[in-house]
DNA sequence: CCAACGCGTAACACATCAGTTACGCTTCTG
DNA sequence: CAGAAGCGTAACTGATGTGTTACGCGTTGG
């Protein structure tokens, strides 16, 4: 999981991506859609095979690219398991600074009294 | 998006995030469950904070952190949206793959027939 | 066959990031 | 009140990341 959030934080690398969603790409289709050097966005490429979210194909002379998308399932489900979180958090700080308010009213009671 | 991507790219911050799923947490207890050093933990906080993962409120001394999840949601569902599209994909690839292969026979057979 | 094409990688340079220690401000406590 | 606690930030350092040009290997096409 380190290396696909690793590799999603890129820019460069999230728009590669939406592109192999459409369709599979061969490196140099990649590479034209960027301004940057083909050798910029090979070396982007290469982080995303690694992190297992593309995988390639050599046809000929082409490097044909695709999307491998179950990285990327994972990591949204494990994302989501902090949407549920969400109501537990809220009532716990106001709990808890509701608490400290009290606690800190009653030692100035006890401090005046 | 760019910033929340870029806030979980990071091991620490996502440890930072799973404990304050739990619950909300003072920086100071944060801190003290890594072995790295305080500022250091600050420094991540910041950047959840400004990623907008975090929020924190001050009490006396202390300032508490609690998890805002709605921008890890909203990534999750960008996400989820390269799912959908995977067997696309893998079709359009055995496609690709199957017409090179038959370009390349038929135009080998008009060279040698 | 040979030149062109396609593309990955090495080497380099610069920017960014994440660790550290030092510092200072605010709040709390004895 | 004075010292301690809590914590953010600055400055520094070293590691990492991303851009570039140069190079070379394999494939293709004339």
């Amino acid at each position: 999981m380190d290396e696909v959030a690793g590799a999603i934080a890129d820019p460069v690398r999230r728009r590669i991506l939406l592109m192999l969603r459409d369709g599979d790409l061969a490196a140099g289709d990649i590479a034209g859609r960027f301004e940057i050097s083909r050798p910029a966005v090979s070396r982007h490429l290469r982080v995303l095979r690694e992190a297992g979210l593309v995988s390639d194909q050599v046809i000929g002379r082409q490097r044909v690219y695709r999307l491998v998308p179950a990285p990327l399932t994972e990591l949204a489900r494990w994302l989501t398991g902090f949407e549920r979180a969400a109501g537990v958090n809220l009532a716990a700080l106001d709990t808890e600074v509701r608490r400290a308010r009290r606690d800190r009213l009653a030692r100035r009671e006890e401090d005046t009294g």
